[in-house]
DNA sequence: TGACAAGTGAAAAAAAATTTCCAAAAATTG
DNA sequence: CAATTTTTGGAAATTTTTTTTCACTTGTCA
């Protein structure tokens, strides 16, 4: 039995700082656990006796012998890195493994579903420093589209989300020019008002991208690329792993092409953001 | 400089029981050095004095610098094939697929960070109809926050969303009862407000789940339970995809065990929902 | 062969780490 | 809200580890 295993065995039953030295064991796994008790003790910020109280609890006679097995384990490990992650919990069959091992899975096929080339084509729009971007997404999946609007900000300048409330798009669909780009995100029980959005914005000759799912939002018959992610886990709700990993993956490849500029802009920003913070005081 | 490098670079001028030290340390490298001086001697036939001079004289200042020294290069090394075999897979396998297939990785390993029970008694809290449930994240991880609500608020009434103004906070904290829960999402570029939130909130015995990344955002010292998600992608920007999908994991395990009440809910939503857009034409 | 230098380990000393004990603080319960 | 239980960290005690001291051995060279 691993340490790790120990460690998950035991983990009902914790106290507050048992569970902090926990965290702290396991997010840094094994190397938390190679240090002095007194070091790890200020690591997980609780006292050295309830680091010794802990080991025993989960069954180890000694601060020590955890010590020993854990080098145990690094040395078998070893051989094969992946096969000590194997070990773990998974095999049995707890809930958070399975779901997770399912989002994974998804990732996997939002990477079949769009090809390179899409890929490509959406991130040298976002690129294109002449267009202006514009986002916005559903009910729920607009945190999608936040997570784009927030990198991309940091990434280049005209970068705009967009307002939940129709109320205040024509501000907005004003400042469209034709070439620009909107960001749409619509997942199943689609919004018509992001269909409409949509087509208000082809009409302007704007260029639509719009991320969905194999169903295809309604706003599709207005869109320019189409980037269709697995969504459906068989648990009562979607995820929407598959498509926060798309929109990181635009993301960072936008950043990475335009990285001086990035610099420049990340820095400045930290800078206004420090000046703000200070002026609070 | 790494030990091995010391140790050859010093091999000329070594005494007898030296070179039988250099022997052992190599043949097992690095775990013979990372027992103790004892065991070390032993393996090696000599004295322990003699381990003790041999590393004061290939230039360590102690026995403790050299352990220190090999499990950081221990560390180093496990991260470097790992690395190393995605870069490989990422160029030839394009962009895109090369991030999703490191997203993917990182979900597993989130499996790894969050023991079973952690995740369930989270989920417990969470499901538990007395507490009210706050959340708030950073400035970019807020996203996740949000996405935690928006799902939570149709499992279950008591679901409150803390905007980003901390003018604005009074109002919830007095609102906050003992027992109830507040998740907080915060990773590197960590925010003083939200340790600070934790701090008020604990002070109040309000439980603290904090979301966080291997370094702790410094609120862990108020977290009831720490859920420590792997975020490094060796890109620019950190992935939020494990966050994610941990939330996830969460909120449709709270919806199934709550699945009768989870399933009025949804249907009074979208009742309610249908009505107000019934209005609105 | 004897004097000396270098190397070695036993034992002692010093330092560090770990565990135990206990009282204060926190949480829980009636 | 008081009483009881649990949890926690400080301090002391204990154990372990590491380093230093020192005397003894070994080998070398005059």
């Amino acid at each position: 039995m691993t340490v790790r295993n120990l460690i998950s065995k035991g983990s009902d039953r914790l106290t507050h700082s048992e569970r902090k030295l926990v965290a702290a064991l396991l997010s840094d796994y094994p190397f938390a656990g190679l240090l002095s008790i007194r070091e790890l003790a200020e690591v997980a910020n609780v006292s050295p006796p309830s680091v010794s109280r802990f080991t025993s609890k989960i069954g180890l006679s000694s601060y020590n012998e955890m010590q020993r097995r854990l080098l145990e384990e690094l040395r078998e490990g070893e051989r094969s890195p992946v096969e000590l992650h194997d070990f773990g919990e998974r095999i049995e069959g707890g809930y958070l493994q399975g779901f997770l091992g399912r989002a994974a899975e998804k990732i996997q096929f939002a990477g079949d579903a769009i090809t390179e080339g899409q890929f490509h084509r959406v991130v040298t729009l976002f690129t294109d420093p002449k267009r202006e971007i514009f986002a916005l997404g559903g009910r729920i999946s607009d945190t999608i589209a936040l997570h784009l609007t927030f990198h991309l900000k940091q990434a280049r300048s005209g970068v705009l989300h967009l307002p939940r409330d129709p109320e205040a798009w024509p501000e907005y669909l004003l400042r469209m020019n034709p070439g620009d780009v909107i960001f749409l995100v619509d997942f199943r029980r689609y919004e018509s008002n992001i269909a409409r959005l949509a087509e208000i914005s082809a009409s302007r000759r704007v260029q639509v991208v719009l991320l969905t799912d194999k169903w295809m939002s309604p706003a599709k018959r207005h869109a320019t690329e189409i980037l269709a992610v697995p969504i459906e886990t068989g648990t009562i709700w979607d995820s929407y792993v598959a498509a926060l990993a798309t929109v990181e993956a635009i993301v960072s490849c936008v950043a990475e092409d335009t990285w001086r500029k990035t610099r420049n802009r990340i820095t400045e920003w930290d800078a206004v953001r420090n000046l703000a913070s200070e002026k609070r005081k």
